[in-house]
DNA sequence: AACTCGGGGCA
DNA sequence: TGCCCAGAGTT
């Protein structure tokens, strides 16, 4: 496990990779960027912006998802893959948006949990990046960057994951962090090809240091 | 804690 | 062409 220190040392050293790192999701509100999110969920961020280009110019408030037969809506976000439950949900979503929250987006994490497809990742993706709250979404990205990292056990909870992030990093640096790491998760420490051997952070890394030693031990035997 | 839902993308 | 990727809900 790391201390404290060296885990801010590897946030630094991830900021550095990736100066830009943001949202990729394409919006320009917030009830925009739920819907996004929602669509989000088991796919990647470059798929559905695919197809919330044209779902926007389409749908542009709560009422125009649930003008329309469930099919149709199931048919315009069908190449993103689970797009009946994300159907569905999106509907009820957007019943429940205007029944109880007077059409808006509400800006408290704990009541957008309670709409339907809203988990705790989506949920502090849409405060932080909708209304600038402060908070970790802990997605896959997140919590495989701090498992082999060492940030953490490896059977850590994702709530435990959000938690060791929140009490080493302060406040004002929560949401650009996850951002951050996101990046880094994506396209250095990747799922199935981490970039090890030309990593900055290999010194620090719990994984990729075992990694690297079974290379060698591989590279011995084959000698 | 484990399972399910379903496509696209890449090897 | 078959494996891998990405969360929420349910039991």
């Amino acid at each position: 496990m790391l201390t404290k220190q060296q885990i801010r040392c590897c946030l630094d050293v991830m900021a550095d990779m990736f100066p830009n790192a943001h949202c990729e999701l394409v919006h320009r509100n917030p009830f925009e960027l739920l819907i996004a999110v929602v669509l989000s969920a088991q796919c990647t961020d470059a798929l559905v912006n695919k197809v919330t280009k044209h779902l926007f110019e389409k749908y542009r408030t709560p009422h125009d998802y649930i003008a329309v037969p469930l099919e149709e809506l199931e048919q315009d976000i069908r190449s993103i893959g689970l797009y009946r439950n994300k159907a569905k949900n999106i509907q009820k979503l957007c019943a429940m948006l205007i029944e109880e929250y007077n059409g808006e987006v509400p800006r408290d994490r704990d009541e957008l949990m309670k709409l339907p497809g809203v988990g705790r990742k989506t949920a502090n993706v849409v405060v932080s990046v909708a209304f600038g709250v402060p908070a970790i979404a802990v997605d896959t990205h997140v919590e495989r960057v701090s498992k082999r990292l060492g940030f953490c056990r490896w059977d850590a909870s994702v709530l435990e994951v959000e938690q060791t992030l929140m009490k080493t990093i302060p406040k004002e640096e929560w949401s650009i962090t996850h951002h951050r790491m996101i990046f880094f998760g994506r396209y250095h420490c990747k799922a199935q090809a981490p970039q090890c051997p030309v990593c900055p952070l290999l010194h620090l890394c719990r994984e990729g240091k075992k990694r690297m030693r079974k290379r060698e031990n591989k590279r011995a035997r084959a000698d």
